[in-house]
DNA sequence: GAGTTGATCACT
DNA sequence: GTGATCAACTCT
């Protein structure tokens, strides 16, 4: 497949959190950049759903430079950095006031998958293992897409970055389970919010 | 288990 | 303004 995917058109992303969510796998995620164009198969997301989740950065309504764009209008991008070294990419979901995203946590390369291997100096050996390291986990994900903070609250119905539909023949089977790596939400982290496809080996943790 | 840095918060 | 704390992770 050569054809880089259209994006979708700004509505797509309005509806529930846990529905975009789900809506998310399957659907194509594209950069285009000077050094080339990268795309992948969302496979894995995590819904954050507003004040309410202590497992949000928007828990309690805090509302900082950090979380702002998570208090705005759905279909934009917050990017935040993470351990000092990492980027994590979300899609903000919900409506106005309503501080919810979306963690992208995994996708299948489709395409870029050179470009997406030397931004993670990493060698391909044709193997999948090989493949999913350059995608499968948050941050992972974003190196090889090269995406950062300069992404922080831009539109996804639009290049250079957006969301695309994925093209698939039939919906794919979606399992869930609790959220990764947020020990401190208490209650909240036995929620079943993380949801990726069945048997998909570019998952970060099957 | 270390690495690495900015956001956030509780203080002056 | 200053200093302490620590994070929605990755690699060995």
């Amino acid at each position: 497949v050569d054809a880089i995917p259209k994006p979708v058109a700004r509505e797509w992303f309005s509806g529930p959190t846990l529905e975009v969510a789900e809506r998310l796998l399957g659907m194509v995620l594209v950069h285009l950049t000077p050094a080339g164009r990268a795309a992948v198969r969302i496979v894995e997301v995590e819904a954050y759903r507003g004040p309410e989740d202590q497992g949000a950065h928007s828990f309690g309504g805090r509302l900082t430079p950090r979380t702002r764009v998570m208090f705005g209008e759905a279909g934009h991008a917050y990017v935040f950095q993470i351990y000092g070294m990492h980027f994590c990419f979300n899609v903000v979901t919900a409506g106005a006031g309503r501080p919810e995203a979306v963690l992208v946590r995994a996708g299948e390369p489709i395409l870029g998958q050179d470009l997406m291997a030397r931004r993670r100096r990493t060698v391909l050996d044709g193997t999948v293992r090989s493949r999913s390291r350059l995608t499968a986990g948050p941050a992972r994900l974003t190196e090889a897409l090269a995406i950062d903070r300069r992404h922080y609250g831009l539109p996804l119905w639009t290049p250079p970055l957006y969301i695309a539909d994925g093209g698939l023949s039939n919906p794919p089977e979606i399992a869930t389970g609790p959220r990764i790596n947020i020990d401190y939400a208490g209650q909240w982290a036995e929620r079943p919010w993380r949801f990726w496809i069945r048997g998909n080996p570019y998952v970060s943790r099957p």
